[in-house]
RNA sequence: CGGGGUGUGGCGCAGUCCGGUUAGCGCGCCUGCUUUGGGAGCAGGAGGUCGUGGGUUCGAAUCCCGCCACCCCGACCA
């Protein structure tokens, strides 16, 4: 049967309404009267507190710490490392005057914290003992940008910032690439997602960083987004801010710092990578709500129908899927109909529906519904004996769980195209997806292609080329093979 | 920040060009009855001073200027 859907743009033909409608209409978030500041909203905010415990507990795993330093960065600090200030001064906000006084040093908001901990990681290193330092904190921060989208770009953002420091200039490039496996893991297994994960051209690098990693999405109008970033920060920070420790050969030396983060930006790629016609698609991981229950009420009948409902609902709540209590909601409210009750769980993307009717409870059964698919099937439900598939249910959650990890994953295959001409390369990177080309690894030939597409190297393939490959762009011998592609 | 667009009950819009009684419509909301397995129907009702500040005028949603916000394109960025 065919379903009226006048109230969001179909993501099939318009990705940015749909987008702007999924958010606002499925409450995730609102516009706050701040130019470029989002409300979350309850749904949209228990989105992020999943994101927050399923990549927390793999900092935590990792043998992180969670830690909170000071919103507010006094200038001088700031202006301590001369890459990391000229990166980002052209977004910082400023508070100039407190407690109605102008201030003697104006205060910076941050935008990053590496400064703020960098300072008081001076304080606090002073032997190889004190290494290495792992600290994890959930945040915000503030970026003046100019141009802001729900979730993808904003103001005030939340986001976790990892800061490291290490004894060894190894150890230090080890973790780097572990939390770069962490961001991918946690991307790909617990939001389904699909990435690619590389190191970034110098152009692409974080300022202060001595290389950068990250994890890149690529959604469905063909463009990418930069879901993770990982830093190696090299001594450079250590430098700025004189982090030394005496090392067991009683020599004085510099730390070697790695920082990461990932942001509210990635719900926003999980918006855009699940989602259908009818709304969002979360994988049961990180879906607030797992399991909706829709009771179907008849006059004569309503009082079971209900009560079984609640019954199963109670069921249920008991019941542990992927080592959680499973999250569930009975839907009961009597003042609207099912029909509208299933549009409106659909748009929130819940994964499974469970019908429970008239019909059903004579068969002690109910009927399930797979967001993804919306394939139908009924489960043995005894409300009399309290008995449910429970197993079955877990089994539902897990497949769409990894239907929307293959779907993701063909949906990236389906875009990487290795192009040979620039012709086609510029075809590619303009609404297709990653071309992969070589790069003659030069800053001006990456300018150059930037200018002609407003395509960048998003992340490089790893490895070196031999040589004999030639420049996508330049035609001179290629150093690298990378994926290029317009970004947000 | 540059170019373009938009701002009128909660939402979507008409009215603006060419100023003129009580600013309309659809959806939503409230009440009642009938409904309820894919966004229910009928009846009655509440709700806006037209983004905002100034100006022109006897009179401004409508004309002029400033500001703000949002959307699209570009530049910048997680």
């Amino acid at each position: 049967m065919d379903i009226e859907l006048k109230h969001i743009a179909k993501r099939s033909e318009n990705l940015s309404d749909w987008y702007t409608d999924v958010i606002l209409k499925g409450e995730l978030a609102d516009y706050a009267p701040v130019r470029g500041c989002m409300v979350y909203r309850e749904y949209g905010y228990a989105i992020w507190e999943r994101v927050k415990k399923l990549l927390g507990q793999r900092i935590i795993d990792a043998g992180h710490q969670d830690v909170y330093y000071p919103l507010l960065i006094p200038r001088s600090l700031l202006m301590k490392e001369a890459e990391h200030i000229e990166g980002f001064s052209p977004e910082v906000a400023w508070v100039t005057i407190g407690g109605g006084e102008k201030l003697a040093e104006p205060l910076a908001i941050r935008p990053t914290s590496e400064v703020i901990i960098g300072t008081m990681w001076a304080k606090w290193i002073g032997s190889y003992r004190d290494l290495p330092i792992l600290q994890n904190q959930w945040a915000n921060v503030v970026r003046w940008e100019k141009a802001t989208r729900p979730f993808l770009r904003t103001l005030e953002f939340l986001w976790q910032e990892g800061h490291t420091a290490h004894r060894t200039e190894n150890e230090a490039r080890e973790e780097t690439r572990l939390i770069l496996d962490i961001y991918r893991d946690f991307a790909v297994d617990d939001l389904s997602m699909a990435m690619l994960a590389g190191k970034k051209s110098d152009s692409e690098k974080f300022a202060g960083a001595v290389e950068t990693y990250a994890i890149e999405g690529m959604m469905p109008d063909g463009k990418a987004l930069q879901c993770g970033t990982s830093h190696f920060l090299g001594q450079k920070f250590a430098k700025a801010f004189e982090i030394k420790f005496l090392d067991d050969d009683n020599t004085e030396k510099l730390v070697w710092t790695t920082s990461w983060g990932v942001s509210h930006r990635i719900v926003g790629g999980l918006i855009m990578q699940h989602g259908d016609d009818n709304g969002l698609i979360l994988p049961p991981r990180v879906a607030p709500v797992q399991v909706v229950i829709v009771p179907i009420l008849y006059d004569e009948t309503k009082a079971q129908v209900l009560e079984a409902a609640q019954k199963l609902g109670l069921l249920l709540k008991s019941h542990s899927v992927f080592d959680e209590p499973l999250r569930v909601h009975a839907d009961l409210d009597e003042t609207t109909t099912p029909g509208f009750k299933f549009s409106k769980w659909e748009l929130k993307g819940v994964p499974v529906r469970l019908e429970i009717g008239p019909k059903d409870l004579a068969k002690s059964q109910v009927m399930a519904v797979t967001r993804d698919d919306r394939a139908k099937r009924t489960l043995a439900f005894d409300p009399g004996a309290g008995t449910f598939e429970l197993e079955a249910l877990t089994g539902l959650l897990a497949g769409v769980q990894q239907r929307l990890r293959e779907r993701a994953s063909q949906e990236l295959s389906s875009r990487l195209f290795k192009v040979e001409s620039f012709d086609e390369f510029k075809e590619t990177v303009t609404g297709k997806g990653f071309a992969v080309a070589a790069w003659d690894g030069t800053d001006e030939t990456e300018a150059a292609v930037k200018e002609a597409t407003s395509a960048t190297v998003r992340v490089l393939k790893k490895g070196v080329t031999s040589g004999k490959v030639a420049c996508i762009y330049s035609g001179r011998p290629a150093r690298y093979i990378a994926y290029w592609g317009q970004s947000y």
